[in-house]
DNA sequence: ATTGACATACCGACCGGTATGAATGTAGGC
DNA sequence: GCCTACATTCATACCGGTCGGTATGTCAAT
């Protein structure tokens, strides 16, 4: 008992000592609270989302919540800049920069995500578009947050196209903005259609209408 | 002696019967009550849509619109049944019936879309996509009678586009459906790019992305 | 007298948010 | 090394307000 008291004692004070980081109690907690956040809005949108339910799913009580957040909304902006912001960020933004061939990286991008939330899509969408189709109208916060994640995206696919297009990959006739801007869009409408139907052949269907039109932005080939 | 009975008295029947008549006091308030919900709707979305925001907008009180509709979901389904689905029937399925070009009337359909509603699709987006982004995953009323919607739309543009192929006016190297699934998704991803962005220049990039889109569906002329 | 078309008043559940206090470390003086 | 003073980190209880929904009353038209 005498050793599990100073073991423990000793872990938790080293442990504080070397973190700041992320594994100290206040953290964990913070986390959690993140995470189940992040979900529950997620499945519900965020006007919907209970903090009773968060707080049920995180594991922890009230008090905890308003000691790390200020109020529903700043859990809400939190959840975008550091889950989603974060999450798009090294899911599609990162493989663009230098990528070799942009449009094979954003369509194997595309194929890679149906691999690995391919039900979870389906079904819920794409976390960063739901929050904008609800909040962007209403909060200026929400809308000022996400719309700097779609617009470094978009400057991500259009350095990678006009890159693409400086390497001759890709056809000079084309805007690289204004493609990124509607390649983007589509790829968000096409999640959102097979969302709305809940029918896994729309999203093939409109993938590879995707794919397609992605395709056609490359230089003709003779022969 | 059902014939026996006045002539009034039968109209009466008869008008109760079908409710065709909407001058009648019952019909206007339903009517009202239908509106502002639509707005209601439109504005914050069905699950963040209060029904005492919708009274006071109608102007009229609780008791008539429980006389009226069984539920909130009740309420919400009426919506889709009698203002949107006819909405989206009579401005883009109708005239995509018997098009003489239906690339160029889809085309003009988005200009005058963009023309009408302009501002407030900027703002609020597509009533359609809107409520199918949120309530398909929760609910199937909602998705079912909005999936319903979708698909006759969808039906009608790949229609079009293969009548336009077999009149020489579309490539014939493309699937009519798959076609008509990717193009109805861009274009709702389009209005609600913009409407994340809340920007209208967004709005306009995407458009004229999927305005060359929709051109380069058509046979190659030569020249 | 009965019925349709509402209006009014009210209900329990749940909402986001707060006030309070109890553990649990944590730094500084001795 | 130990005790005290303080700061973090939460848990509990509770608040006023709003939610969707219901029960009952009213009143004109049959």
């Amino acid at each position: 008992m005498i050793m599990n008291e100073s073991a423990s004692k000793r872990s938790k004070w080293v442990l504080h000592q070397c973190c700041i980081r992320s594994d100290s109690r206040s953290e964990k907690t913070r986390r959690q609270l993140l995470e189940a956040a992040f979900n529950e809005i997620y499945e519900y949108g965020f006007q919907a989302a209970s903090l009773s339910r968060i707080l049920k799913n995180a594991g922890v009580t009230k008090g905890a919540l308003y000691h790390h957040f200020s109020s529903k909304f700043d859990l809400g902006y939190a959840v975008v800049d550091e889950i989603i912001a974060t999450s798009i960020e090294d899911f599609w933004i990162k493989p663009l920069r230098d990528a070799e061939d942009p449009i094979e990286t954003f369509t194997q991008l595309m194929y890679k995500a149906a691999e690995e939330t391919g039900m979870e899509m389906l079904r819920l969408g794409c976390p960063l578009n739901n929050l904008a189709q609800e909040m962007s109208p209403i909060d200026a916060g929400f809308r000022e947050r996400l719309e700097r994640i779609f617009s470094s995206w978009r400057e991500a696919l259009a350095n990678a196209l006009r890159g693409a297009q400086e390497r001759g990959q890709v056809r000079k006739d084309i805007d690289p903005e204004q493609t990124a801007i509607f390649v983007l869009a589509a790829l968000e409408g096409c999640v959102g259609s097979a969302k709305a139907a809940q029918r896994m052949d729309v999203l093939y269907a409109c993938g590879n209408g995707l794919i397609h039109y992605l395709n056609g932005l490359r230089v003709v080939q003779e022969g």
